[in-house]
DNA sequence: AGCACGCCGACT
DNA sequence: GTCGGCGTGCTC
């Protein structure tokens, strides 16, 4: 019995909002019961985070819950601590993350809407208006005669008029017009078909049926399920009468069956044959299966190259647990396709999965989590927001590919999967298992230096096949030998040619899209920047015109310079449209396609150019970062790199890591099959420390390393990093806001005596100085790893926002994963 | 996030 | 004179 509850709303607002429980619904509050709440002048589904004993005390009336939406906690008790928990160390609003936990479109909002009384009704339709009313007035009542009951938004656009509360208020006031609730309706909702199954027959009845009848009987029988009839019709080739003659016989069942919206990929059907585990597999399970029977939460470290076998391992994992009726989930990162492994874990446990992937459907999602809500899907597997799905009595939790960058929520709320999920198994107590071959820097470091992560590895590839042969092209040497800029080097297209004429095929990344990064004027030297972002526009071939990659902001390509008048104005920087154009060149017969988020915009194309590449039907395949991830084609033998440098170029500290990790991936994909791969990379600075590792696969060098460097420069993980951005149109004013927080900060770490923790960096003007318009200045917080450096923040937004500071034009991203 | 309140430019 | 631009504050 609660009388009061603190209900978290679906805004961006860091707090929640406490309201008083009518005495029929009190029985009922729960955190994770969604509720209608009155918010301002409108109504909003909120959830119950907290239930209070008392009112609570401050300056503002407390208003009562409309009403209940669930009878019981639609988000387990367990996941709204885990939300609170994620509003704290992210220092983001909770409503948000509550909302990502729902599946979207469940959401509800409360619709208002206005209709004329009864007694007015009969006025207008005789022509007349109540007395006293004014021109305004009338205008909504004529509006609202006309139309019907209509929501204040409704109201707006149908009368032309806005600014319409006043008015409204005077009408209702005068008792000319009321207001009804109506409980509104979600977005998305279970869906109900007719669905047909076959019953038990005899065979002497089933030998007088027609030839049409037979068939489509025949057909249920076989697939024994509830299945929906007009795809039964349909396959069956026969028509519904077909289909009520057999019902009237007695031979099938038709009724209304909830339909699952099913994500193709739930349907489709990979390899899932079950290997024998080599040896250093089988040591690796056996360890992890024991620590999966433990008590406790604990987490692992699964290091093994790409092809090493981590999939079967995850695989025995989710069947260990299962096994013990334990709930699963297996993240995979965010690509455009539904990754391999997704597909292969499906089609392993068949009926059992849950899938929530990015690229779904709200229908499909919100039946795949009304699944998992409901028990009858045990296995999750999905992308970083199904970190959050309502699984219960979960045990295990795989994160494949740890390091992927889009594990970590890049706007708000902000979040990173990985640690997410070790609270949740923190609290459930099981096993976080992190999976890569180029594990994140953090990770690595907490398994081999701190011990809070155990540490497995997986040596050495499947059937021993030999990791690629790498060379490093001086791109500097390359150009006083040739004399003129070339985008291939002699040695990638000498290997480019044998590759082609033994047959074989080969991929040829270059990290950047458009046809050239920029225009130069070679009379002044005038660049092309963005006028919107402090960045250059990439030239685009296909459209003829100078595009921002940041904003989109589209410009004509000038043919005189816009600064000099100038005429000889000429592309800086190959991106893969001048790469494609230049293999063609080279390589008339070949058969290449292009793979960047340019080529693949339209739905489809992504799918269709791997697969006619992994069915030999292409030749060489040329793109961005996109063609390195999690793809196995047995019949590539030579990866070319263009430009490996362009991502150290960045100005951030995880560029090194970067740079390294999409090397070692994109290296992964030459030979995986019988023959041995061979890979090129070229550069401008062959001895950095990233291509000088990646070339030979080295991890451990490259972390060794990397490490001293963020030893050196303070950087995580041995501080823990809090990025300010304050962004506004007028660099004044962003500048303003960010000295002004800045000093707060500074002043609480004082009070706080923090000094020897934190050290407050900036404002500064941001790496990205400008972006859409508006002026970014940064500050950035770097705090020993043990300090708890969010609620010192979270004091001095308290004090700066007390003091009136524009607190609004500021963004904070606790543990950015870069510093753009 | 909306949505109201409040303070300065171009119009009937 | 007013309409209306968006800058700022508030929602239990």
């Amino acid at each position: 019995m609660a009388a009061f509850v603190d209900v978290a709303v679906p805004l961006g607002v860091r707090r929640t909002f406490a309201y008083s429980v009518p005495p029929h619904l009190q029985s009922q509050m729960a955190p994770g019961i969604r509720v209608l709440v009155p918010f301002g002048r409108k109504t909003l589904t909120g959830v119950v985070v907290e239930l209070l004993r008392e009112s609570p005390t401050g300056n503002f009336e407390i208003r009562a819950i409309k009403d209940a939406l669930d009878r019981l906690p639609l988000i387990p008790a367990a996941l709204v601590e885990t939300a609170r928990w994620v509003a704290d160390r992210y220092f983001t609003p909770a409503g948000e993350i509550l909302r990502s936990m729902l599946p979207a479109g469940a959401q509800v909002s409360g619709a208002e809407r206005i209709r004329v009384t009864p007694g007015t009704e009969r006025l207008l339709a005789g022509g007349l208006y109540p007395g006293s009313v004014q021109r305004q007035e009338r205008l909504l009542l004529d509006t609202l005669y006309r139309h019907g009951p209509l929501t204040v938004r409704q109201l707006e656009k149908n009368s032309g008029q806005r600014e319409l509360n006043h008015w409204i208020q005077s009408l209702v006031v005068a008792g000319w017009v009321r207001i009804e609730e109506t409980a509104g309706k979600p977005r998305a909702s279970a869906k109900e078909q007719l669905g047909i199954r076959a019953l038990k027959a005899s065979q002497e009845t089933l030998e007088r049926l027609t030839a049409g009848q037979r068939a489509l009987y025949s057909l249920l029988e076989q697939n024994g399920r509830n299945v929906p009839l007009q795809s039964a019709l349909r396959s069956a080739g026969v028509t519904a009468g077909v289909a009520h003659s057999l019902q009237k016989r007695g031979l099938v069942e038709i009724k209304q069956i909830p339909i699952l919206r099913v994500p193709e990929e739930l349907s489709e059907v990979a390899d899932s044959a079950v290997r024998v585990l080599t040896k250093s597999q089988q040591t690796v399970f056996d360890e992890l299966r024991a620590g999966l029977a433990c008590a406790g939460a604990r987490r692992y470290l699964l290091h093994g190259v790409t092809g090493s076998g981590k999939t079967e391992i995850y695989l025995r994992l989710i069947g260990e647990a299962l096994k013990s009726d334990y709930t699963a989930m297996l993240l995979v990162p965010e690509i455009g396709l539904t990754p391999l492994l997704s597909r292969i874990a499906v089609s392993h446990f068949p009926d059992l999965v849950a899938l929530l992937h990015s690229a779904m459907s709200l229908g499909e999602r919100y039946d795949q989590w009304n699944r998992i809500r409901s028990g009858f899907a045990p296995v999750v597997v999905g992308t970083r927001s199904a970190v959050f799905a309502p699984l219960e009595n979960l045990r295990l939790i795989i994160i494949d590919e740890e390091q992927d960058p889009s594990y970590k929520q890049d706007e708000s709320p902000y979040y990173h999967a990985r640690e997410v999920a070790w609270h949740r198994i923190q609290r459930s107590g099981g096993l976080l298992l992190l999976g890569s071959a180029t594990p994140s820097v953090e990770t690595f470091h907490a398994a081999r230096e701190n011990g809070e992560i155990v540490y497995l590895c997986l040596p050495e590839r499947i059937h021993a096949r030999p990791l690629p042969a790498a060379v490093v092209v001086d791109m500097g040497l390359e150009f006083q030998r040739y004399g003129k800029q070339v985008i291939i080097s002699h040695l990638l297209g000498q290997e480019l040619g044998d590759t082609l004429s033994r047959g074989q095929q080969a991929i040829v990344l270059l990290n950047r899209r458009g046809y050239s990064r920029t225009l130069l004027c070679r009379g002044c030297g005038h660049a092309y920047t963005c006028t919107e972002c402090s960045v250059s526009m990439t030239y685009h071939q296909a459209e003829q015109r100078l595009i921002c990659h940041y904003c989109g902001l589209e410009r004509d390509t000038p043919s005189t310079c816009s600064s000099c008048g100038g005429e000889y104005i000429y592309f800086v920087g190959a991106g893969t449209e001048q790469l494609e154009e230049t293999l063609r060149a080279m390589f008339p017969g070949a058969r290449i396609a292009r793979l960047d988020r340019d080529a693949t915009r339209k739905k489809g194309t992504l799918r269709k150019t791997l697969t006619a590449f992994q069915q030999g039907r292409l030749d060489i395949l040329v793109g961005t970062q996109m063609l390195a991830k999690g793809h196995d084609f047995p019949n590539v033998t030579l990866v070319g790199v263009i430009a490996a440098d362009a991502g150290l170029a960045f100005p951030d500290f995880r560029s090194a890591e970067r740079t390294f990790q999409l090397l070692t991936q994109v290296a992964g994909r030459a030979g995986r099959g019988e023959a041995p791969g061979k890979v090129v990379i070229q550069s401008f600075y062959p001895d950095h420390y990233a291509l000088k590792f990646a070339r030979r696969q080295d991890y451990s060098g490259f972390f060794g390393h990397e490490i001293e460097f963020r030893k050196l420069m303070s950087y995580p993980p041995y501080t823990r990093l809090i990025q300010i951005i304050v962004s506004h149109g007028a660099a004044a004013t962003a500048c303003d806001v960010a000295e002004q927080i800045g000093a707060g900060l500074k002043a609480q770490a004082l009070r706080r005596d923090f000094t020897s923790q934190v050290r407050i960096l900036g404002p500064a003007p941001a790496p990205l100085e400008k972006l859409r318009g508006k002026f970014r200045y940064q500050i950035l917080i770097k705090a020993k790893p043990a300090c708890d450096a969010v609620s010192l923040l979270g004091a001095a937004y308290e004090e700066l926002g007390a003091r009136r500071v524009a607190l609004k034009h500021s963004s904070v991203d606790v543990d950015p994963l870069s510093l753009m």
